[in-house]
DNA sequence: CAGCATCCACCAAGATACTG
DNA sequence: CAGTATCTTGGTGGATGCTG
């Protein structure tokens, strides 16, 4: 996270330069992160796949995903030019290994958010 | 993720009762993993201190996030009442089982991120 | 010192309509 | 089929001023 240990202002982590903010930013990503899942499961999928797999997305939002991932080498676009068109996206490694990362993530959600849950009930207990 | 196998709009994943959306919810908050990193460089630190070390953050947004990583149970706050009076803020167990959790994706992007920017420099060369 | 209250600006995200 | 174009909005986050 970039920390300096020096004094002075100390985090610039949360700066662009950062390489995990950056990594946050993109599969802190609402639709980003169900893009990766969805590919990781099916390892390759059309536009109107992903459309209909991914409940509640809009084109606008699917597709700015898609080029975003895309731009990011995390997933690949191929264009079949036939009557009507045709396009794939596919995880590309980087992508695929991207998915073990976010797969350690939903580990440990599913390990503790039982216990956040729990917080969350006490703690709005004590401030009713 | 929650990935429904059967056939239908499938991904249910988005919906607030997804364990991994809500801990992406939490994570992916700009000001929630550093106020994390720093409380597990630190071990316990006052809100002026949070406050000094996470550069560019303000009151509003740093009071919040604490009171948020509070009610999740990643974090506790002891008043102590001298005066004027001092609050400290320190991780839980949990808190720093999420913080090992953290430092999971921090690698990915210390290793990975690097071939992101060569693979955005290529899409924008070729898109220019 | 450690906050809460208020106001405001901005823009990401959704809805809608159109097209190669 | 797989997008693009445009408009609108809501809620996030910042600035400011005040208090126990």
């Amino acid at each position: 996270m970039d920390v300096k240990t020096a004094d002075g202002p100390a985090f610039d982590a949360f700066a662009a330069s950062c390489p995990s903010r950056r990594l946050l930013d993109t599969i802190g990503n609402k639709w980003a992160s169900l893009v990766i899942v969805a590919l990781g499961l099916e390892g390759r999928m059309r536009y109107s796949e992903l459309s209909a797999r991914i409940a509640g997305v809009s084109q606008k939002m699917l597709t700015q995903t898609l080029r975003g991932l895309e731009r990011d080498g995390l997933l690949t676009r191929t264009v079949t030019p036939s009557v009507p068109v045709r396009v794939d996206y596919e995880l590309t490694p980087l992508g695929l290994s991207l998915l073990g990362t976010i797969r350690h993530l939903k580990e440990w959600a599913e390990a503790h958010m039982a216990e956040v849950d729990r917080a969350r009930e006490e703690y709005d207990r004590n401030s009713a």
